[in-house]
DNA sequence: TACCAGGTAAAAA
DNA sequence: TTTTTACATGGT
């Protein structure tokens, strides 16, 4: 018997997974209108497919857990939570499309990606060390070295004569050599980003997950740029995807540019403050228009 | 074949 | 203080 999730309406699954359609299988991959990746709970990490079973104005997802670990009715309710939270099914997007309504470009984009909602790291520790994997380099490239990271170092799991790998905790990272990182096609200077970062959270220096706590953005990214490897850009691509701070807007990002550019004005470069300014028509829903803009351009 | 890709820290000027 | 440079590797 699955476990049945009600996201905040509208919500398009198929959508809002593409992102994940070129994912390793053994990690996350959305593949035939279903979603699949080990998730932690307290009881352990778990196998979860996740399907749609709504019909159009209803959105409905059913939850099932394939590994056949006994993790109770809890388990199988912190795995649901943890479903929820990480494809952000309570985020309201008719509040978004209203916030847009005064930007006829913008609001052309939303309608013809109604329904998408911005996915979320498990942890503020994940979207950490994927946002460090994914400076300079094209996210291609990102995703394929991060895969060998988890695979590497993740916690593994065979399920009906399939592996899966969980996402490495911060001790598994800690634990790692620079050459393990560089075996992974990371350069050893990021390798020592994210074991420097592992080695605090692990050793309980640094308490990524209560820095959500604290209300003002700006004094997060402040708090994130202290650590090695941490600029501007990475501290706010945490906020967004590791802390679910979609006012956040990644305006020196330069992808973010060029989609903006190429709605706004085509065949032109713009500015980091040039974004901004634009971003102002957004509300408090300027990270999530950016995404909207990025996935805009992948069709 | 070069050059670029969702930056950052450290060196050089 | 501001401006370069090295970094890794898959695509084009």
């Amino acid at each position: 018997m699955p476990l049945f999730l009600s996201p905040v309406p509208p919500y398009d699954l198929i959508l809002s997974c593409r992102v994940f359609a070129e994912g390793d299988p053994a990690i996350r991959r959305f593949q035939h209108g279903v979603l699949r990746q080990v998730i932690r709970v307290d009881a352990g990490p778990v196998l979860v497919q996740v399907r749609d079973i709504g019909d159009g104005e209803n959105p409905a997802l059913a939850v099932d857990i394939l590994s056949d670990d006994e993790v109770g009715e809890n388990g199988r309710e912190r795995a649901g939570n943890q479903v929820s939270l990480q494809l952000s099914l309570q985020d309201d997007l008719r509040q978004f499309y209203r916030a847009i309504r005064g930007d006829p470009l913008m609001t052309g984009i939303a309608q013809s990606l109604y329904g998408l909602k911005a996915p979320q790291s498990a942890t503020v520790f994940e979207a950490l060390v994927t946002s460090i994997i994914e400076q300079q380099i094209s996210t291609r490239v990102a995703r394929i070295a991060e895969a060998r990271m988890v695979r590497r170092f993740g916690e593994q799991m065979e399920v009906g004569g399939m592996t899966y790998f969980s996402y490495p905790e911060p001790s598994d990272l800690a634990g790692g050599t620079i050459g393990d990182f560089r075996a992974c096609g990371l350069s050893a200077r990021k390798g020592e980003y994210i074991k420097n970062a592992a080695e605090m959270v692990a050793g309980g220096t640094l308490d990524l997950e209560s820095m959500k706590n604290i209300r003002d953005s700006s004094r997060i990214i402040e708090e994130l740029c202290e650590l090695r490897g941490v600029g501007r850009w990475t501290a706010e691509f945490v906020l967004l995807r590791g802390m679910h701070r979609i006012d956040t807007i990644p305006a020196d990002d330069l992808g973010v540019r060029r989609a903006t550019a190429r709605v706004y004005f085509p065949g032109e470069r713009i500015s980091a403050e040039e974004v901004r300014a634009i971003a102002e028509c957004w509300g408090e829903w300027k990270g999530l228009a950016a995404y909207y803009l990025l996935a805009s351009e992948h069709d």
